[in-house]
DNA sequence: GCGACTTTGACAACCGTTTTCATTTTGTCG
DNA sequence: CGACAAAATGAAAACGGTTGTCAAAGTCGC
């Protein structure tokens, strides 16, 4: 039964940037959707792990989800102030984070990177208010 | 005051890798040392908004603490085994932030960049047990 | 010593997340 | 179409790290 799972999916879809289970949640109820908090957390974790997701971790804790258009290993440009999140591919740093591994003889080389800044209609924004 | 402060601080220095709270308030203790877990938490904040201690979030959530050698902005190589950390300088990766800040807009573009991987000498101890 | 101010820490509250478990739904076999 | 086993659901309780509360203890200037 994937009919919770796919609301989930679409409901994460429709989203521009990350957001956190319980916006997930707060939004299929305000839509009508009649679904458990425990469901969106299941249906998330559940995408996370199959990799139809992207998960990340807030400065306060919170795993926020995103669903990303590709399939392929990326990272995220996030614009800290409305959470716009613009996919980047960084072959660069993949080479960089398996070097700086491999001269330390470390293996099996994993790494996060995530990029914030503001984005230009956002700066626009604060320059014009 | 910051005996209490000072006291965590070097705990944390005493330590090779990333610790948790919890951990140092665990270590303290069992040194004898007459603190609270409150103390600890609120000495590592302090230290952590003055940029004496690095900060991040384990996958669980958890924000866990070191103490750096370099004041500079760097990034961390970890072992996700035994916790060793080394600290690394990326220049490649600062300039390859800033320049996707760049074609995408964004200003005052920051970024988190951490690897992990499994240390040579862990790697070995799986290898033979 | 004395009052004003700061720090401390036991404990309770918080909050996001996970677990529990009874109920509902789904799939499947007759 | 039943009927039953397995999976999914969700309300409520539990959990765990972290933060807030507030009274007691410490520190400083006098």
């Amino acid at each position: 039964m994937t009919t919770r799972r796919d609301a989930v999916h679409d409901t994460l879809r429709r989203s521009e940037g990350f957001r956190s289970a319980q916006d997930v949640y707060a939004e299929m109820r305000q839509d009508g959707a009649k679904i458990g908090l425990t469901t969106v957390y299941r249906a998330l974790q559940a995408l996370a792990d199959g990799g139809q997701v992207d998960v990340l971790r807030t400065d306060e804790g919170e795993s926020v989800y995103r669903a990303c258009a590709t399939d392929a290993h990326h990272h995220h440009l996030v614009c800290r102030r409305c959470g716009h999140t613009v996919e980047v591919a960084g072959p660069a740093v993949e080479r960089w984070a398996e070097a700086v591994g491999g001269e330390h003889g470390f293996t099996e080389v994993t790494h996060t990177v995530e990029v914030f800044g503001t984005c230009a209609s956002c700066s626009s924004a604060v320059r014009a208010g």
